[in-house]
DNA sequence: TGGCTTACG
DNA sequence: CGTAG
DNA sequence: GCCA
C-alpha cells in the first residue's frame, strides 16, 4: 500500500542535500524522516518555536513544503483538510504520514522519532485536540476523535464534576422524549470522559468534538470553572475566591505559574505560597501541645498572670487539624492591652537571638518565625522525630477578661454551629451575637456572661458541650 | 421573593 | 479584598 | 436549596 521503495529513494535523494543544508547548524540524526510543519491552526510562532527545537534536537524540518517531505506535522486539523492542502500544493499524501503534533512533541521529549500509534494519526473524521496541564506546569495536547468508537476510555474518570452534570441533562433529555439532545449530551460527556486529566481551563474546551454552545454554557454555569484549579489557589493562605478568579482568567492554573507570573503578592499570600506544602499538612494534636506548651511559657514570662487556652478544633475534641488557634486574656481586665506584640517580640527575640539556646531549652523545639498581623501567625518549629523544620499556621486571640466567654464560644467553632447560633440569636431572640459580645436589639443594651453556659442560657438554649458542637 | 453570622485586618 | 470559628 |  504505501510505495516504501519509491519513499526510500527520495529519502536518499534529500539526505545530501539536506546534510548539505544544515551542516553548519546540527547534523540530521534521522535521515529517514524530513519533517513539515503545516501553519494552518498552529501559528507562525508556535511553527517557529517547534521548528527550531526539532532542529536542535538533531531532525531536520523543512521550511518549506517539497515532495521529500516524509511527516506532516498538523495541529488541530483533520486528515482531510491536511489532505486538500497537499492536493493545494500539488502534492498529495502519496507515502506520507499526516500526523498530530502530539507525535512531534513525544518525539521531542525522547529524542528520537517516536513509534507511530494510532493517536498519533490525524483523524479521518472531525475531531479536536485539548491541551490539557498534566503536571504543574506541563501543557501536553491530546487529540480527541469524533466517534467514542474511536477512543480509548477506561473506568477511570478525571472530569467526573463536568460528566455528572451533562449526564443529567442527557437524562432529563431522555425522559423529556427529546433523544436527539440526549444523545447529544451523552456525546459530550463522553468526550470529556476520555480525557486522561481534568480540564482546568474553559479556553480548553473549544474545538473538541461534541462540545458545542449549549454544553460549554452548560459547563460554564455548572461551576465547573476549573473546580480543581480554584482549590489550590484558594488552598493559598491570603487567596481568596476573587483573587483566585482573577489569577485563573489571567492564565494563572498552578503555583508554578503563579510564581513565574511576577503577581504583587501581599505580605499572606507570600508567606502562604512558600510554605504552601507545610500548612497543607494536618496538625496533631500532640504537636498543638507542644506548641502550647512553648507559647504558654512565652505568654507567663511577658505577663505571668495571663492565661492561655486551647480553641479550635482541638477544643472539640478533634485529633488534628489545619491550625492551632490560642486564647489569651488576664484576669484584671485592661492587663490584657498590648500583650499581643510583646508576646510576639518575646518570641522573635528568642529565635532572631538565641537560635542554638531555644533548641536546647526548649527539648519540644519550637521557633515562631514571623507574625503576619497581630493577629495572625505563620510559626516554624522542629519535628521531633525527624528534625526537619515544617510551618504550622498558629492563630493567637488576645481578648479582655469581660469578653472572655464570647470569644472562646466564638473561636471553638465550629464554623456551621457558630452561624447557627448566630442565626439563632438573630431570628429567634432579636439579638445580635459575636465574638466579643451579646447584644439585645429589643433592649438596646449588652448582656454580659462570664462563662458559655451562661451565654446559652441567654439565648434560650440547651448547654451543649465543645465536643458536642461539631455540626 | 429575599435572606442565608459577624467582626476584624 | 481577606481571615476566623 | 430551604424557609419565612
Amino acid at each position: 500500500m504505501v510505495p516504501l521503495k519509491r519513499r526510500k529513494v527520495a529519502n536518499s535523494g534529500t539526505l545530501n542535500a539536506g546534510t548539505h543544508n544544515s551542516a553548519a547548524t546540527q547534523p540530521n540524526k534521522f535521515p529517514q524522516v524530513i519533517l513539515f510543519l503545516l501553519e494552518r491552526k498552529m501559528g507562525a510562532s508556535r511553527r517557529a518555536f517547534l521548528s527550531q527545537l526539532g532542529r536542535r534536537k538533531g531532525f531536520q524540518v523543512e521550511e518549506l513544503f517539497s515532495k521529500n517531505v516524509t511527516h506532516v506535522i498538523c495541529e488541530s486539523n483533520t486528515a482531510q483538510e491536511a489532505r486538500m492542502w497537499l492536493e493545494a500544493q500539488g502534492a498529495g499524501q502519496a507515502g506520507r504520514h499526516l500526523l498530530d503534533v502530539s507525535w512531534y512533541t513525544e518525539s521531542m521529549r525522547d529524542g528520537h522519532p517516536v513509534e507511530i500509534l494510532d493517536r498519533h494519526k490525524l483523524q479521518q473524521t472531525p475531531g479536536g485536540t485539548v491541551h490539557l496541564l498534566m503536571n504543574d506546569s506541563e501543557v501536553t495536547p491530546f487529540s480527541v476523535p469524533g466517534y467514542a468508537c474511536q477512543r480509548r476510555c477506561t473506568l477511570e474518570n478525571h472530569n467526573a464534576v463536568l460528566t455528572d452534570a451533562l449526564s443529567l441533562l442527557a437524562e432529563n433529555a431522555e425522559l423529556s422524549d427529546e433523544d436527539g439532545r440526549g444523545v447529544a449530551f451523552r456525546r459530550a460527556a463522553a468526550v470529556l470522559k476520555a480525557l486522561p486529566s481534568a480540564v482546568t481551563n474553559m479556553s480548553q474546551l473549544t474545538g473538541l468534538p461534541c462540545l458545542g454552545g449549549h454544553s460549554l454554557r452548560v459547563i460554564k454555569v455548572s461551576g465547573w470553572v476549573s473546580f480543581a484549579v480554584l482549590q489550590v489557589l484558594t488552598g493559598i493562605f491570603g487567596v481568596g475566591s476573587k483573587t483566585a478568579d482573577r489569577w485563573i482568567r489571567e492564565g494563572i492554573h498552578n503555583l508554578q505559574q503563579l510564581r513565574d507570573s511576577g503577581q504583587t503578592l501581599n505580605r499572606a499570600q507570600q508567606a502562604g505560597l512558600e510554605h504552601y506544602d507545610d500548612i497543607k499538612q494536618p496538625v496533631s494534636l500532640a504537636e498543638a501541645e507542644a506548641i502550647r506548651g512553648i507559647v504558654g511559657r512565652a505568654v507567663a514570662s511577658v505577663s505571668p498572670e495571663a492565661q492561655i487556652v486551647l480553641t479550635g478544633g482541638f477544643r472539640r475534641g478533634k485529633l488534628t487539624g489545619h491550625d492551632v488557634d490560642f486564647l489569651i486574656t488576664h484576669p484584671e481586665e485592661g492587663s490584657e492591652v498590648g500583650l499581643m506584640p510583646k508576646l510576639v517580640s518575646w518570641l522573635e527575640s528568642r529565635v532572631s537571638c538565641h537560635l542554638q539556646n531555644v533548641l536546647l531549652i526548649c527539648d519540644v523545639i519550637f521557633l515562631l518565625m514571623f507574625a503576619l498581623f497581630c493577629r495572625f501567625s505563620l510559626c516554624c518549629f522542629i519535628d521531633k522525630q525527624t528534625r526537619r523544620w515544617r510551618a504550622v499556621r498558629v492563630d493567637l486571640v488576645v481578648s479582655p477578661i469581660s469578653q472572655f466567654a464570647f470569644a472562646l464560644l466564638g473561636w471553638t467553632g465550629s464554623k456551621l454551629f457558630e452561624r447557627e447560633l448566630r442565626r439563632w440569636a438573630g431570628h429567634e431572640k432579636g439579638m445580635s451575637l459575636s465574638s466579643h459580645a451579646l447584644y439585645d436589639n429589643k433592649q438596646g443594651r449588652y448582656i454580659r456572661a462570664s462563662s458559655e453556659e451562661e451565654i446559652f442560657a441567654h439565648l434560650g438554649l440547651e448547654f451543649i458541650p465543645p465536643n458536642e458542637r461539631n455540626a
